[in-house]
DNA sequence: TGACAATAGTCGTTGAAACGTACATTTCGC
DNA sequence: GCGAAATGTACGTTTCAACGACTATTGTCA
């Protein structure tokens, strides 16, 4: 098989080595998916690091997370989370309380409507997903998986 | 193996779906390797983004090419190409002129000193890339670029 | 031919990312 | 305990991304 993105980019040169191609196929796949939950998510006002922050925030099941903690987790690295709350604390998704015993810690938890928010999204981006990662038999999911996890060993 | 991404995000809580575990390890290692990127092309004053533009236009050897060409050859979904090419052509990298025939387009054509900006780069991006990716056997890194070209399919 | 659609690029504006830095608070070492 | 370092968050500023709307030019076809 010839490489497909070559094609894709309409390049007449083959990439400089395996591993450009390796990776410019990483980085166009994921812009690719990316826009698409993007596109997705939209309409209910979020974008995708803001519903990945809901996520984290669901995921401590009632336990309330610092910056720092929800930074650590954040799948796509972003700075000034401060303001990145901000937004979503706008839409009502999520509270903020200063700690008592260490007042330089702000803690952020998930609102009821933020639970509402992400119980309406859930279904529509899995089925979403599903159907696009679906085309990859199972086998081939656990494969790549597998091997992306290598890859930021 | 347990998931890798489950440790590295803290997470108690599996996926919801092996569909959502290759997407997010998907978009996790593109920002990482891109990041990576970026840190490595920034003393040059160029964002990846730029980087590509520049491979675009040597890749022409010597023929300019239309906004509409380059956007359609870009990794990453890009709007407003002109003023991504303003940004270029303000460092002196590109050269721009509107054509002759069709008033309507503007052509772009890497200069010297675009070229030997890349010639400088390329050498160190090739490294580091054989160092990131390299990890992976040959192998592994043709079934990488055969799952994502799937994907895209 | 002359109205209308399509195409190529540009620009205004809003909001967000990037980066460094600053501030408040706590902890540590002596 | 007192100064210095570390920690957690916030903010100023510059640049960039996103989205629409707009202009200019060319193509279409009745």
């Amino acid at each position: 098989m010839v490489g497909r993105l070559i094609a894709e980019l309409k390049q007449t040169k083959p990439f400089r080595s395996r591993a450009d191609e390796a990776y410019l196929n990483l980085v166009r796949t994921a812009d690719l998916l990316k826009h698409d939950v993007a596109g997705f998510l939209k309409p209910f006002g979020l974008t995708p690091t803001q519903y990945n922050v809901l996520r984290i925030l669901r995921g401590a099941g009632g336990a309330p997370k610092t910056c720092g903690e929800i930074s650590e987790r954040l799948v796509t690295a972003e700075p000034d989370v401060t303001r990145l709350l901000d937004r979503i604390e706008r839409q009502g998704l999520l509270d903020r309380e200063r700690s008592a015993s260490d007042r330089r810690v702000v803690r952020s938890r998930i609102t009821a409507k933020g639970l509402d928010l992400l119980a309406t999204i859930d279904q529509g981006i899995d089925a979403h997903q599903a159907r696009r990662l679906g085309r990859l038999g199972s086998e081939r999911l656990t494969q790549l998986i597998d091997i992306l996890e290598d890859l930021r060993a």
